[in-house]
DNA sequence: CTACTTATCGAGCATTGCTCAATAGTGACG
DNA sequence: CGTCACTATTGAGCAATGCTCGATAAGTAG
């Protein structure tokens, strides 16, 4: 089926701008459902209903898309789990509503990092501002090294447990936020 | 270069056995050095020697290759991590050994996991051996869901955690040392 | 209406995963 | 030692895919 009406012109220009939108969120969607180099360009161009070439017009090579496309969802990610509350609870419990809703964004993300050097490069990042606002809620200001790496650390250890409950139903909500607030306390209790 | 000697036969005849072990060897030596969808069928065959057409005559699909490749760094992995004592102390310490000296394969496992839905399942399975590992050394006979999903997040933890200080040299080996085992310790507590 | 910019396309090239029929080592058996 | 069956091995070739390049037409300015 094609984009616009029947029999509508053939060359549909649009702005760039816009452009560049929809192509990177039809390839937001498309992280979605399968890993991320398994998006053809192909794929792309026929869900946009424009050729391969234009693709090319507006980013220069596959992976320059594929990078633009994983930085839209990583910007995604740190808006959806910005937090409200400054306890560890708060934090805690709006980790967990985002996981519940809106898990498969997070685990696109999470399997497009070991893909290339550029997308780990990119999930360190993302992980790197997600640690930052822990910090912040936690009124930790000048964390050491190994603080840092404890909270970033503890945040592998908060994605897994969550995925696996969001999931598979692994426990009760409020068991699984005992564990998370419960060992992000002892973590950062013990790494200074 | 040739892999014999110069002038050799042509027709190099080898031992199916032999063939593919050298086969999956190259593949898991590629693999430390970028991630598994880069590693192209003409680069194995080149490697070793042969026409394309000959690896899909050992593996019927690059697929199937690479599923075996995986699979052999996996029970690699298994191998080595593989614990003589019994006390959280002697499983920590003898997980940082390993982490110091070999993190390269374990980076490559861990980079091949989000690649596909194979190459994850084989990720799961192997992190669930290293759960059982953990329990086993825990002395944790019949473990709840909640417990194992506590441990294998551990794990997530412990690997992110190991990685950071093997390669960034982030505090001390006793420091990590004692955030792992502390961790492990409080988790297992909470979670039961 | 004209001219200029550029969004858009189609044709075509190189790489790569994969197929298939043909060839040639190698071991088994006489 | 010779012959034969088995199969490891290859080369040619197809289809998909990333990417290039020149041509074209949809807008815009004048």
């Amino acid at each position: 089926m094609a984009a616009g009406s029947p029999g509508a012109k053939r060359r549909a220009r649009q702005h760039p701008d816009e452009r560049r939108k929809q192509l990177i969120g039809i390839g937001l969607e498309m992280l979605t459902t399968r890993p991320l180099h398994q998006i053809t360009i192909d794929d792309v161009a026929a869900k946009a209903g424009i050729s391969r070439s234009l693709l090319f017009h507006y980013f220069p090579t596959k992976r320059d898309y594929y990078a633009d496309v994983v930085r839209a969802a990583s910007r995604r990610l740190l808006r959806a789990t910005r937090v409200e509350g400054d306890t560890i609870d708060d934090l805690v419990a709006g980790f967990l509503n985002f996981i519940e809703r809106r898990h498969e964004p997070y685990i696109a993300l999470f399997r497009s990092a070991g893909t290339d050097d550029w997308a780990h490069e990119i999930f360190r990042e993302t992980r790197a501002a997600l640690t930052d606002q822990v910090l912040t809620a936690l009124a930790i200001e000048q964390p050491s090294e190994l603080v840092r790496a404890a909270v970033g650390a503890w945040l592998a250890y908060a994605e897994e447990l969550a995925l696996e409950w969001a999931q598979h139903h692994t426990g009760t909500r409020e068991q699984v936020h005992a564990l998370l607030t419960g060992a992000l306390e002892h973590i950062v209790r013990s790494a200074r």
